[in-house]
RNA sequence: CGGGGUGUAGCGUAGCCCGGUUAUCGCGCCGCGUUUGGGACGCGGAGGUCGCAGGUUCGAAUCCUGCCACCCCGACCA
């Protein structure tokens, strides 16, 4: 582990790699485009998925699996679907390996073992799900059908960055199915808004919710729900999404049932998924110079307990004195890291566990121990104070809730301060340019005039915000008529 | 796939233009000792197919050819 991290204005990308592999979270892995998450970056992730599987399952969702292979013919049945993902698909071409006679010890690919169709590595799973959906239902007595996938998916994408767009990640996908165009609309939003009750409340990063424009919207989707949140960069990031898919999927895998009437009718669809690029916006959100910030509903260890000691008998002395303390902690639910590590000097593990964003750090010596006191210190200020053993229960339960809050409210100022509204196109390049952040402005709703926007100023529409207000106003590169506001951003 | 760049120890690098001792330095790693309330210090040590293949040469990390990998900027994208 080296010194103080690079300096972020300097070169927020590079800033952000080396504060994921410091904070011991992940590394690039080197299979093209993939990483390797490290045992505390995915110790991060289980408490995600878990929290977030919780509130799957109070929304009425189910677990399942489905298969990593999709025939190319599954794949190609719902069209727009195929043709949004097919420029980034990894294919299954053969199913052997031999030796390789010219080159002893090499394998090479059995060109007998040529498969009759290829298989695709899902990069999202609506076609095998869809093709298995359809021999579940028959009646409306099985509908709806309310599941979620914890699965891997892969995108052969061009550039990759750790946790933000990598070949392979990791995710969430719910898939449901119901009567109703009405029921599907509802349960697309309410997804949408568990994403952004989790950003918030369990992640400390403020989102902004809202409807994609056509051009942004999954492949296959006649409406896409996001949630958007600002980093620390003034780049925006998309969070989580959340589709109405119409009929489109039931009717290219015919999905039918028989309604109450006795009448045949195509299903209605949602899909909704959330990725461990979360975990970059988690990082982005919240770390500072000195390193990761963790919101402690997140922290893999919530406390960390430093020990001072010089001979083993100083460390009996601290050690018998703790002990309660950690043992009450824990018995509260709270995970507590005693690091009693010899090898190690004090200083460094402080640093450690501040890279690490520990949110909060307690530490004693034989000189408290006279006093009957000891060192608290919350991550997210850096600040620390020496209050009486007794005191710590209390303290630490203020801490946890009140870090969790600072964290949340910080961000939720961040992105405030940097949401600016822009009435011209030439207010617009120059915020977009020299401020970044979310701009608000008038849009004439045309996939043209979207489209020429990007182009001079690299900002896309992130979404339009669902709680808009309406407002009378003009398209501020097209002058025509609007009447609301979109948000832009440069976006990840 | 277009434009640019880089490959030297686990990581970061010097040397390359102008070929010539045992391939440089820092971090990290191992051993011993002293240290331990904010990233310790001293001494000793281990670790290298100089991306791969071929060529030129008495001699190649260095020059030439081909290949491969990665990075950055575009296009694509959760």
């Amino acid at each position: 582990m080296g010194k103080k991290l690079t300096k972020r204005a300097e070169d927020y990308s590079k800033w952000y790699n080396e504060l994921v592999v410091k904070a011991d979270l992940a590394e690039n892995s080197s299979v093209r485009g993939c990483m390797v998450i490290k045992p505390y970056g995915y110790a991060i992730w289980e408490k995600m998925q878990k929290q977030l599987d919780q509130m799957f399952k109070d929304t009425g969702h189910q677990n399942a699996y489905f298969p990593l292979f999709v025939p190319k013919s599954l794949f190609e049945a719902e069209e727009k679907n195929a043709e949004g993902f097919a420029k980034e698909c990894a294919v299954v071409t053969h199913y052997r390996l031999k030796n390789d006679e010219e080159n002893s010890g090499k394998l090479i690919v059995d060109p007998k073992a040529k498969l009759e169709e290829e298989l695709i590595v899902r990069p999202t799973s609506e076609a095998i799900i869809w093709n298995t959906y359809k021999n579940w239902i028959q009646s409306y007595r099985d509908l709806p059908i309310l599941i979620n996938q914890w699965a891997n998916v892969v995108r052969w994408e061009m550039r990759t960055r750790l946790f933000l767009r990598t070949a392979e990640f990791l995710w969430q996908e719910g898939h449901t199915a119901h009567q109703t165009k009405q029921e599907a609309i509802e349960e697309a939003v309410q997804m949408n808004d568990v994403y952004a009750t989790f950003a918030e409340e369990h992640m400390g990063i403020p989102v902004i919710k809202g409807i994609k424009s056509e051009s942004e919207r999954f492949a296959g989707a006649l409406e896409t729900y996001c949630i958007e949140a600002l980093m620390q960069d003034g780049k925006a990031l998309q969070a989580g999404t959340s589709h109405f898919l119409g009929q489109n999927f039931a009717k290219a895998f015919d999905v039918k049932y028989t309604n109450k009437n006795g009448d045949l009718d195509f299903v209605w669809a949602t899909s909704w998924g959330v990725s461990t690029r979360l975990m970059g916006a988690l990082i982005m959100t919240h770390s500072d110079d000195n390193g990761l910030v963790l919101p402690p509903k997140l922290a893999p260890i919530q406390v960390v307990i430093i020990p001072i000691f010089k001979s083993d008998e100083d460390f009996n002395k601290v050690s018998t004195y703790i002990e309660p303390v950690i043992k009450n902690l824990q018995s509260k639910g709270i995970s507590v890291l005693f690091d009693k590590r010899d090898t190690f000097k004090p200083g460094f593990k402080f640093n450690e566990h501040e890279i690490k964003g520990v949110p909060i750090r307690i530490v004693v010596g034989s000189n408290d121990i006279e006093k009957s006191s000891l060192e608290i210190f919350r991550r997210d200020k850096m600040e620390k104070e020496t209050i009486n053993i007794d005191e710590v229960y209390s303290k630490v339960d203020f801490l946890i809730e009140d870090i969790q809050t600072n964290l949340f409210d910080k961000a939720k100022n961040f992105t405030n301060s940097n949401t600016r509204e822009a009435n011209t196109f030439k207010e617009f390049k120059d915020l977009i340019d020299t401020k970044g952040g979310f701009v608000s402005a008038h849009w004439d709703r045309t996939k043209e005039t979207e489209e020429l926007i990007k182009r001079e100023t690299k900002a896309t529409i992130r979404l339009i915000p669902i709680d808009g207000k309406t407002e009378k106003g003009f398209c501020i590169y097209s002058k025509k008529p609007s009447n609301q506001r979109v948000l832009f951003a440069k976006a990840y």
